[in-house]
DNA sequence: CCTTTTCGTAAGTCATTGCTTACGGTAAGC
DNA sequence: GCTTACCGTAAGCAATGACTTACGAAAAGG
């Protein structure tokens, strides 16, 4: 019910660059903006989005904030994805199989 | 590379349910259309945009339009989710592991 | 206590976009 | 040949959203 939610929040270029970022490990809110062409602000927006849509988790450290990706949204998107894509592979073949006049086997 | 636009396509709700309304199997313009809230040429807009993110494919059936699902576009969004699960997971475990531990000292 | 660092949020701006109605174009039926 | 069915596209509009600067709060450090 969260992957509507997580595609809206992995359309964004910005958004996707940030929680890329991630993807080596934790980091603060600080360490994610440097090298980024937004301002820090908009970085924080953009983890906003990826918290509530269940992609990324925080927890304070101090005065910093750090962020990490949590598997629950991927699991998400991921389980949405593979329940389309057997139905979508099925109807594909059965859509194939049609075309020619010879059903094929393996190979 | 085309996750990007996927992503981006399968941000939009109605554009979504466009999108499921093919799982079952091909189907024209004004069959997809009948049933949405929306009108036909934003239907067709939708199929627009899912045809440039790899996501349909369309093929003339006299005055009709038929779409079905292209695999294709779906694999390369399942891929790019698939790589990051991976590191995303490690970087999760190494993270739990650590965390009843000492505190650590970043920089 | 006061300053510094780090961060989230508010307010405002500007571009993007999803929707509608209107129109033109092509294939089928009479 | 003329009408009907089906579809894509153009134009216009209203809403969403991504970004910036400005400000306030909370923790650490002298």
């Amino acid at each position: 019910m969260t992957y509507e939610k997580a595609f809206a929040a992995l359309a964004d270029p910005s958004r996707r660059r940030v929680f890329e970022r991630l993807r080596a490990g934790p980091l603060s809110v600080g360490a994610v903006a440097k090298g980024m062409p937004v301002s820090r602000p908009a970085v924080s927006q953009h983890l906003k989005v990826l918290k509530e849509a269940g992609l990324v988790t925080d927890h304070a450290e101090g005065t910093r904030r750090v962020y990490s990706i949590d598997p629950q949204g991927l699991s998400a998107v991921r389980s949405w994805l593979d329940q389309f894509w057997d139905d979508a592979l099925a109807a594909f073949r059965a859509e194939a199989e049609q075309k020619p006049k010879t059903k094929k086997g393996k190979s």
